[in-house]
DNA sequence: TAGGATTGCGCAATCT
DNA sequence: TAGATTGCGCAATCCT
């Protein structure tokens, strides 16, 4: 994927021809169902460019002239119907591809926002449980700590009311 | 965005004429860069259609033919060549674009793991504090129920290390 | 009205 | 050999 048609600098490879076309407009009659009809003007010459060049055996040097298709041959008019039947049909993919694409875009920004909710709440879950952790420390140390004498023991429930429940963050 | 060509089919909107096209090799010559020519072969007749279906004040009913632009003409060789350098422009955008929104996707698709990472890194944490909380409340427990006796205060507190907190069902 | 931007379409060269 | 892609130019529209 990514050929790039050297024939758009016909020049810049060789010589260019100007190739009468004899249009007979009988077959144009024909052709009634499409609105326009291509012309080739010019025709690049020996598609082989400057020979040798490369490796040996590939790309025979010149000849190989392309026959310029007979455009009023019955075949060739059926071989360009069903290209432009196929040219149609992929540019429809190509262009449904790029909605889907779109819609992905778009789906995969709503997942993150779910995704980021979740963490912003997972982290407030989780700064709440630290928090108790070290309220609950606290309380130890202040019971254990002062011996001094014998500490009222409800000192122990103060702040231990407080807790999470079943939550189970699975999704 | 999103007009569709009623040319697509001529001989619906009416009769259509073979326009007599005479080409001018000079002029080809003038456009060596290009390789081929488009010729319309068949011309649409009377735009505005069967008239009058629409609002009264706009669309002339008939008449208004289309000159058919002279194919030597120099501004027309001028205007074709805007239009197509614009056309290039146009569809190299088109094509960023399309390429811009799928690496779009790719970012996102990378977000939405790290992100997943993450609410599963936050979960276990969770698991873990709560498992704590568990562990501890048994302890308590295991403390103060056992001795029967003594453990007169701690009464207070075998139950209190339960209750909801922050918790969130979630959607 | 003029002129750039889009879009549908057909052709031909390539690719597969 | 034939269908799928892709670059390109034309013309009709759209949109400023």
């Amino acid at each position: 994927m990514s050929r790039q048609h050297k024939l758009t600098s016909t020049d810049q490879n060789g010589v260019s021809v100007i190739q009468s076309q004899t249009q007979s407009s009988a077959a144009g009659a024909a052709r009634a169902t499409t609105g326009l009809q291509q012309v080739p003007q010019l025709v690049p010459v020996s598609p082989g460019g400057g020979g040798g060049g490369g490796g040996g055996k590939a790309t025979p040097p010149s000849k190989m002239k392309k026959p310029m298709p007979d455009k009023d041959s019955d075949e060739y008019r059926q071989r360009r119907e069903r290209n432009n039947l196929a040219v149609k049909k992929s540019r429809m993919r190509s262009k449904q591809k790029a909605q889907d694409t779109q819609q992905r875009v778009n789906e995969l920004k709503e997942e993150n926002e779910r995704l980021e909710a979740k963490i912003k709440l997972l982290s407030k879950e989780l700064s709440v449980l630290k928090d108790l952790f070290l309220e609950h420390a606290h309380n130890l140390a202040d019971n254990v700590q002062p011996p001094a004498v014998a500490a009222a023991p409800g000192d122990l429930c103060s702040s231990s009311t407080n807790g999470t429940g079943g939550n189970s963050g699975g999704q």
